[in-house]
RNA sequence: GUGGGCGUAGUUCAAUGGUUAGAGCACUGGACUGUGGCUCCAGUUGUUGGGGGUUCGAAUCCCCUCGCCCACCCCA
């Protein structure tokens, strides 16, 4: 091998890590998951939005926060030719909120409803579940702060896990108060691990500072252990918060919609208030949470727009299709005609006639180059094809063709100008 | 960022440190001159991830590196 060719060999280039390829057959599963999606959504009110996938670098730090891991290490972020700061989505609430502030959606009917589909990138460590680049369903409702909504957004998740066969999923529950409990309940957490730093792991003692409510999350056991008897935020709500919070409850009681109480349920967005909710399955490995989303009722505010509740989802689409992979069944497109030809004529004539056919709405195709009649076939049967049509000499007198059902092995001549006849 | 496991043909996998690294599937062709699936036969496919070392001899042992997977962390 001389050296010029060892070197082209040697650029065989895969997809940078944690970013995957979608492949058909896959492919049929995830376009059939965004479809059931989309249909489902559009019966509550929901409008797709398409919003970039680059950002200006400041409306996730905005929004997600400045200490959180999505923002400090996460992030996709470089400088364009004119030295501004983007970054490459790690999730779509921010960009649909600045959208709606951008816009000015409020002065629309309220609620405004959204959904959106597509990438989300961060730079994390792959693992099961766990991707670079991957795929979320998410949907935002704009202008409404009572509760009702709130149950209304768990019953479309809960329909759309029914729907696409996703069983053993759990919806856990919380509410993380507001601006005017959180203050109260942060500085009693505080308290309550002043005395107990340094039994905690170092994360923790650094979150005991920047963002205690990360401790209830953690999964260390000392941290674990130390945490029992720690406050709990339900006994910090606010009244509003407490009257939201249960009237929630009710609601999702009065759907039969089955949750449970987590109350050490943290998210990991900074602006998360009220409601919180995650849809947890146990069949996936360290990454379990399938869905998860909430109330952001001052997320407007801060994009520059008039106090607006709102609340939202995200599903994760490549642990969706783990979970259904082996449940949901997808239709391959089978051809229904093959066109087997022999010779050059044969061959022009089949390429016209698989023209007309496909321009009637058929999948047709057809055998590409010259090849023995039983390879031609082979192949047919290779791709599922319902019906073969063979042009040959003989055909080619005749101005009839051969056909062959290959699923029922009927076969007989038909006129090349009623091929449809055979189907109908 | 930290740990653990694994890298052999397109793919699934074999090969005690010892001939020329094999097999199933897949692909192509033939048996069957113009009729698929089943069967049989033949053919194609490899810097054993890459680099270095130990050895008479390395896919196998050692070191480095890259990649994949899993877990921590974090999250969808």
């Amino acid at each position: 091998m001389t050296k010029k060719e060892k070197e082209k060999r040697q650029l065989k280039y895969n997809a940078p890590k944690g970013i995957h390829d979608i492949l058909p057959p896959d492919i049929y599963l995830w376009q059939k998951i965004e479809k059931i999606s989309k249909n489902l959504f559009e019966k509550y009110g929901y409008q797709e939005i398409r919003t970039p996938i680059i950002e200006h670098t400041d409306i996730f730090i905005r929004s997600i926060g400045e200490e959180t891991d999505i923002v400090e290490k996460e992030m996709y972020t470089f400088l364009d030719r004119a030295g501004r700061s983007l970054t490459l989505r790690p999730e779509g609430t921010a960009s649909v909120v600045r959208s709606f502030v951008e816009h000015n959606l409020n002065t629309l009917p309220t609620p405004q409803k959204f959904y959106y589909v597509g990438p989300m990138f961060r730079y994390e460590r792959p693992q099961k579940g766990r991707f670079r680049q991957f795929y979320q369903i998410g949907v935002e409702a704009f202008g409404e702060k009572g509760p009702l909504i709130d149950a209304e957004v768990i019953a479309m998740l809960v329909n759309f896990l029914n729907l696409i066969g996703c069983e053993n999923v759990n919806i856990e529950l919380n509410s993380i108060g507001c601006e005017t409990c959180r203050p109260l309940f942060k500085k009693e957490l505080i308290n309550f691990f002043s005395n107990k730093l340094s039994n905690l792991c170092t994360d923790c003692q650094r979150r005991h500072k920047t963002n205690p409510l990360r401790i209830l999350d953690c999964k260390v056991d000392g941290c674990i252990e130390n945490r029992q008897g720690a406050p709990m935020i339900s006994r910090y709500l606010c009244e509003n918060c407490t009257v939201h919070f249960e009237e929630l409850k009710n609601l999702l009681n009065n759907l039969n919609i089955p949750y449970t109480l987590n109350p050490e349920l943290v998210r990991g967005l900074d602006y998360y208030t009220k409601t919180t909710f995650e849809a947890t399955s146990n069949q996936l490995g360290a990454q379990k949470a399938v869905a998860a989303g909430g109330r952001y009722d001052k997320l407007v505010e801060e994009f520059g727009g008039p106090p607006t509740s709102a609340i939202g989802f995200a599903i994760g689409l490549e642990r969706i299709i783990t979970l259904t992979k082996e449940k949901l069944t997808i239709q391959y497109p089978d051809p229904l005609f093959f066109i087997a030809t022999i010779g050059k004529e044969a061959e022009m004539k089949g390429l016209i006639l698989a023209e007309n056919l496909r321009q009637k709405g058929y999948y047709v195709e057809i055998h590409y180059g010259n090849a023995s009649l039983k390879s031609q076939l082979r192949k047919a049967d290779r791709i599922n094809a319902k019906v073969v049509l063979i042009i040959g000499d003989e055909e080619l007198k005749s101005g009839k063709i051969k056909w062959k059902n290959l699923y029922t092995k009927e076969q007989g001549d038909v006129d090349i100008n009623a091929v449809v006849s055979i189907v109908s």
